[in-house]
DNA sequence: AATGAGCGG
């Protein structure tokens, strides 16, 4: 066998090192465990920084296998490092086979040495067979609670998952299963939201009443969504003091009924009043999504009054939207009209849309200096920003 | 609830 290839066997990279680590101290250490033939630790050519890894290379196999045993997460300057045989096909370093995720780790102690954590995890799992890596997740506040274990094949890995599922490790129960790629994950979640058996409902906007009456309780949201299957549950949600907060939940046993229920009672209304009703969605995806809808609709909005927006100011206070859209009526379409207010009351200025710059201009040198109410009028093209 | 990142001479 050649040397440099009979070498290499025992050769370990070492990353996740703190950048003042020397290769004098990384000999310290792992001359402890047997024989060291050389060490490496990589920087940058010109500056010279390390690069936050290295390579040891043992004479003897076994002493390797020893220091991945024994010195994994050991932390040197602070930091853990992290022991990995050296492995230069990034193919088999980055595929999925054989990769665990972890969750619903105990994350309840905030344990600033995450050197233990890590190790217990690699002991743990180390049973089951030959570990590439593993890694539990962590920042400034302690553990995220999930986990990577990558074993060198995915038969090994899958015992470790048929046998850590449902583990207590902790008092916490462990959740365990084959590694997804944010990808895979992504189009997964996806496919579940397209066949969703939870609906969401609520009242459309209306200037005042703005959600469902108090008459509607889970009774008779039951009754709304009767027809269109079985039902698992409904739900009024309510406040702390019991008043319906005038949106509520229902869920259906099978994706078909909850299709049908959004489909068919989407835009109808009850007690006279519209509805909305959709697909349930966390808060936060709902938000993502109104927030995106609104900033769309800015957006048509100015593309819309381009050139063909006045700005009204000295407005008198009894001004509202419909009585400034009243003393414009004979300068052509308008397209939206807003007084700005604060708490209610007027701020004293507003803008009007047309549907042309050329109509703007005409309604503009018209109406300029008129009087409205007990104020003259004063009117300018609005600025582009 | 959460699905990573890392390889020289």
């Amino acid at each position: 066998m050649h040397v440099a290839a009979k070498y290499r066997q025992a050769s370990l990279y070492v990353g996740d090192l703190h950048a003042d680590v020397t290769e004098d101290l990384l000999f310290k250490k792992f001359s402890a465990v047997g024989p060291v033939l050389s060490i490496r630790i990589c920087r940058d050519l010109i500056t010279r920084c390390s690069l936050g890894y290295a390579y040891v290379n043992f004479l003897q196999l076994a002493d390797a296998q020893k220091a991945l045993d024994t010195m994994n997460f050991d932390p040197i300057k602070g930091k853990s490092i992290c022991l990995m045989w050296s492995q230069h096909d990034a193919y088999l370093r980055k595929y999925g086979i054989g990769n665990v995720f972890i969750k619903n780790l105990d994350r309840a102690s905030l344990n600033l040495d995450k050197s233990i954590d890590n190790k217990t995890l690699y002991e743990h799992f180390s049973s089951f067979g030959k570990i590439l890596s593993s890694k539990e997740m962590s920042d400034d506040h302690g553990s995220r609670g999930y986990a990577f274990v990558h074993f060198q094949n995915q038969i090994t890995a899958d015992r470790a998952i048929q046998e850590m599922i449902g583990a207590l490790l902790k008092d916490c129960r462990l959740f365990v299963g084959r590694f997804k790629s944010r990808k895979d994950r992504e189009a997964e979640l996806q496919n579940k939201a397209s066949e969703f058996t939870n609906v969401y409902i609520k009242l459309r906007k209306k200037k005042k009443k703005k959600n469902f009456g108090d008459d509607v309780d889970d009774e008779r949201l039951r009754e709304v969504f009767s027809k269109y299957g079985k039902i698992l549950s409904v739900k009024v949600m309510t406040d702390s003091s019991g008043k319906s907060k005038g949106f509520g939940f229902g869920s259906f046993d099978s994706h078909e009924a909850a299709k049908k229920a959004a489909e068919e009672i989407n835009r109808k209304d009850i007690n006279g009043q519209l509805l909305f009703v959709g697909r349930a969605q966390k808060k936060a995806e709902r938000q993502a999504e109104l927030k995106q809808m609104f900033e769309q609709l800015k957006q048509e909005r100015f593309r819309r009054c381009r050139g063909a927006k006045l700005y009204i100011k000295n407005l008198d206070e009894t001004i509202d939207d419909e009585k400034l859209r009243r003393e414009f009526p004979s300068f052509g379409s308008i397209s939206r009209v807003k007084v700005m207010q604060e708490e209610g009351r007027s701020k004293g200025f507003g803008l009007i849309c047309f549907s042309s710059p050329e109509k703007a201009t005409k309604a503009m040198t018209e109406m300029n200096g008129r009087i409205l109410g007990s104020k003259l009028l004063n009117i300018a093209l609005a600025q582009r920003p």
